[in-house]
DNA sequence: GAGAAGTTCTACGAGGCGTAGAAATGAGTT
DNA sequence: AACTCATTTCTACGCCTCGTAGAACTTCTC
């Protein structure tokens, strides 16, 4: 999967952190400490489009958005990782081995719930 | 993170698959397809190595092997990118929500086992 | 100590990313 | 329609990483 730059990462981070779509304009405002030029956020946008992460809209200032949520992004990649991990019982007992307490606890509770083989339960995006 | 680049990834695969320490002369004769100069493992090794992906013996051919297992690796790619997420909570639902039964299955028998506090139980390396 | 094997140093070209000016496009106004 | 201004797209440049490897230096082995 493509990953993303600094700046790349820091407008996704705004993007998810919205409640709804954004122009480039209001990104760029967000963003003021950086002091960037319109058209730097224009490009990086675009460019996060062209990797899958970002859509826009059709109205006049177009308004950006995610592709998927943060969490659905995260999960994602975790099952990529996963994927790479030859052995992935191994894997997933390392990865169970070290979360905590609460986590531990989540997971458990996430399991008891259900069939657990669906594919993609939890509300999609 | 450090992330990996295409034969940086190549060589930790062949270190990963490896039984044990490998020298360079031996992983290029084990990436003879891709027609490699000595000089290009022993400069990929160094940088995986910067990377602390990899640490070598000082015995005369110099030895080389990865710090982690693939596994450990993997994990640890996990917990980073859950780190990333933002609500644990729903990135971890979307992750076990789209695990195939098997992994469920491995995941239940993990979580039941015992503590899960433990920082790092799974055999360490 | 000479030659071979191994290791480190240095470098170059391609591509990604941060950065942004210039050019093109669209919308509202007179 | 012509003009102006905001928006969007095109193009570019410098830096850094990564694949690639030659050159130089260091160790062994005879």
């Amino acid at each position: 999967m493509a990953s993303l730059g600094e700046l790349e990462r820091t407008l996704m981070d705004r993007l998810w952190a919205a409640a709804g779509p954004v122009s480039a304009t209001e990104l760029q405002r967000e963003l003021a400490d950086r002091g960037l030029a319109l058209t730097t956020v224009h490009t990086v946008l675009s460019r996060l489009e062209q990797k899958g992460f970002v859509v826009h809209d059709d109205q006049r200032p177009r308004r950006f958005a995610p592709r998927a949520t943060r969490e659905a992004h995260a999960a994602e990649l975790m099952h990529e990782v996963l994927g790479q991990a030859g052995d992935r019982q191994a894997a997933l007992a390392r990865f169970v081995g070290s979360v905590d307490a609460e986590d531990a606890a989540m997971l458990r509770a996430l399991l008891a719930g259900g069939d657990g083989a669906g594919s993609d339960a939890a509300g999609a995006r």
